[in-house]
DNA sequence: TAGGTCATGTGGTCCAACCACATCAACTAC
DNA sequence: GTAGTTGATGTGGTTGGACCACATGACCTA
């Protein structure tokens, strides 16, 4: 029975010390959204390994939406940290697509049962539904491309997440949407009149907002999902 | 004005771009679960990059629950290809609640919010229910320790979550449950009586159960919401 | 034939060097 | 004195090479 005070966890590789370091400092709040990691060199002097093992910490941490890296000097430079959980989920659910062991299905249905929740729990006075109505607006304007309504629609539907005040929910509604937002823009293309739909998908978003605010929430998630399902049949939902 | 045909795509750097031909082998179908990828020396020369930078990527692979990479020869040698992606969610949580973004009560929310919407799927003939009677007939063995009783309890749940078929939402579960792990163990330690508590749970998981196969969706949601919200109520939670 | 030995190929780790970049201080020309 | 230039400094980004531990399998040897 020996101590070993560095591999006390069993076949823990150098940067997983790096990274467990790291996290016990964020959770000690001696590191906070906003805060600096050391240089490489210097974090790799402190903790006796090579700055090749802080670098696939570091990079961890990135995919993760943890920290970000940037060189030079000034602001902008350094390893700082940052708070993107949706960045992490968002890759992690892309590339298990990609494995195809998740089906782009299985993704929408849990897009439509997060968002139904949201929408039935949110407040009829959330500051967030100010910010869909604006959006809404942007939305009626004459000569919009599909592309803009799009990305205005996106915005809209993660208005309403927010609006739930469940940050969990809110970072894996937007990392949905993300996963699946190409799969979403192709789909325009199947439409047969893509102004018919649009003027549909308005008038929806419109009734939608308005059950929030009048604080029937359960009128707000059946809207909801029809309003999702609905434009996935129309535009041919194929696995 | 040059044309640099290696950062086309702007800003990418090489481990991203080694990133993205192996997401790209995985989309084409040319790389699965179980495969193998190069050897990393080997990729490196293929796509004219360093080691480090094929090391990295594979890093961040890793993480995500895409990859395992194992050391000398033989079946369990080599980087090969899995499918885990409740391990990059899991991850990407723990992180998150590290930096003290991800308020634990607003995680205990959202398991409320799918487990409820999984019973509620689930068909009353789905297999993996026979799995978590199984495990319910192992809780209520004699003696068994608390450790062991919650072990046994997290797989009771995750079988639920897995019966209603959605694989976003089970991986979604899975992570959410092991990011808070240690969180609800501590917990134990603040209930007056375990013995009471444990007779308790056991009989609302029967009632659960009974009430999926009674085909009674709607019923087992609320035994499930108010069986995960009493225990965290009865230990105290704090945020 | 049984056993040991070594070559091979894998990922794991480290080092030393160089690059591009952004800032800031010092210097120079006007 | 001011404005512009220049260079030093420190950051992450990338590379090539070296060595290690490990697991296997082929090859010898007794």
């Amino acid at each position: 029975m020996w101590s070993n005070h560095i591999n006390y966890h069993g076949a823990m590789r150098t940067h997983q010390l790096v990274l467990s370091w790291i996290e016990n400092e964020l959770s000690g709040g001696r590191l906070a959204v906003g805060g600096r990691l050391p240089a490489e060199r210097t974090l790799a002097e402190q903790l006796k390994v090579s700055r090749t093992s802080v670098r696939e910490a570091i990079r961890i941490l990135e995919a993760m939406g943890v920290v970000r890296a940037g060189v030079g000097s000034g602001p902008e430079a350094g390893t700082v940290v940052i708070a993107d959980p949706t960045a992490a989920l968002a890759s992690a659910l892309r590339l298990h697509i990609a494995t195809q062991h998740l089906p782009v299905a299985d993704i929408v249905e849990t897009r439509v049962l997060l968002e139904s929740w949201a929408v039935a729990k949110a407040s009829p006075d959330a500051p967030e539904l100010a910010d869909a109505a604006v959006l809404l607006e942007g939305m009626a304007a004459e000569g919009l491309g599909v592309g803009d309504f799009l990305a205005l629609d996106v915005r809209f539907h993660l208005a309403l997440a927010d609006a739930a005040g469940n940050a969990v929910v809110s970072a894996m509604m937007g990392s949905l949407r993300e996963a699946i937002q190409g799969y979403a823009a192709e789909l325009t293309s199947n439409l047969p009149d893509w102004e018919a739909t649009a003027s549909r998908l308005r008038a929806e978003h419109e009734a939608i907002l308005a059950a929030i605010r009048n604080n029937d929430g359960g009128l707000a998630a059946k809207l909801v999902a029809a309003h999702i399902e609905g434009y996935y049949k129309e535009a041919g939902l194929a696995s």
